[in-house]
DNA sequence: TAGCTATCGGACACTGTGTCTGATTTACGG
DNA sequence: CCGTAAATCAGACACAGTGTCCGATAGCTA
């Protein structure tokens, strides 16, 4: 049994580098042409090995869609991560946050198209993904919380109920993303982004 | 060939009938459950008919849930030039679109999730139901942009680019739309809109 | 070298779509 | 009331994709 140890080790790695080099190709494929016209086929192919072996790392399709927005989401956390600490000024680090989220979008919107809608319903791959973004949702909006009420506290924000302003800020961000997804050429990241924080602190009033 | 022209717009109406008779169907499952979940023969079943016929008034999937989008999006005119004409001030305006708008989602959340997103994917359904959402989109972005300049001509909006606002505030509807549609007990639809409306005007800013 | 394990490739059952056909019903004109 | 034509039916078909299974094989390790 010498060397058991490490042996097994060693194998375990070698199975999360496979796994993620299929979870790479898929979700490649899927931001490039949506997750429904990709079959575990052209998956499995092009990844270079076998649709059984797949089957092997992920138990169904599913499974598979959900480790790609795993990886999409920690991708998202650790850039929003990287910008929050560097940058204390609640609007400043609104246009950051808004930014990091139109990043994820450009890098695979066909995926996020997806992503977005399923959220809730049992359509055929939904299920797994809606419950995965409720749950990306939830720390977005804890980190969208904290901001309000820094903002409030501080003063950049006029008072008003936390919970409300989430919602309405989220649903403006939700839409430049959903939107920005659907676009062909979108425009300039930081732009957009700069613009839809002047509009969530200004409005249109007079 | 007595009667033929009679027998014929018989013929047509009937026709006409059965269409619609399979379209409530498949909106309120589709509606239920979105779209993807559906088979054609539970619509038919449920519609009383054989699938075979249901493919006699529709070449396909696709065309049947274009024709069920149409029925919604006129719905949506229908309610919206209801209310457009009794009230010219352009936030009250913009309030009743709003409001309409989120009673289409109401009216089918599920089926709703799904077209939002669709908008240029060639997923399954999608690619259809974009190139309609696509058109129904600008539909609405001209309400919205005709109520744009009349508010800032009458100096209830402030100066800016009527077409960048019209994406703000598309955004913003598209993103109340879309939460909406993924909530289980959604609150009272004129609050919302209304709470909506006034986000939309003077933003979070102190 | 012998054995273990990951991978392969392909067969399988199952579900859903879209096409087609031949039988049956329905409605209308004579 | 009967015959014809159209609408509808039930069901078979080919096709594509998923998920399961299994025997063969190749590569590593003892």
């Amino acid at each position: 049994m010498t060397g058991r140890r490490t042996s097994d080790d060693l194998k375990e790695v070698i199975r999360d580098f496979r796994r993620d080099q299929v979870i790479d190709v898929a979700r490649r494929l899927f931001g490039e042409r949506g997750t429904i016209d990709v079959s575990m086929d052209e998956i499995a192919s092009e990844a270079g090995v076998a649709r059984s072996t797949v089957y092997v790392y992920f138990a169904n399709r599913s499974e598979l869609l959900r480790a790609c927005l795993q990886g999409m989401y920690s991708q998202l956390l650790e850039a929003i991560a990287s910008t929050w600490e560097e940058e204390a000024e609640p609007s400043r680090r609104l246009g950051h946050l808004v930014e990091e989220m139109l990043a994820v979008v450009d890098e695979s919107p066909a995926f996020f198209r997806l992503a977005l809608i399923t959220q809730g319903t049992q359509a055929r791959d939904g299920e797994v993904v809606g419950a995965e973004l409720a749950l990306i949702g939830l720390d977005i909006a804890r980190l969208l919380h904290d901001l309000l009420v820094e903002g409030i506290a501080q003063g950049t924000f006029r008072t008003l109920d936390p919970d409300l302003a989430i919602g309405l800020v989220g649903q403006q961000i939700y839409g430049a993303m959903a939107v920005r997804a659907a676009e062909p050429m979108p425009r300039d990241r930081s732009t957009v982004s700069a613009e839809i924080v002047e509009f969530i602190l200004h409005g249109l009033a007079a």
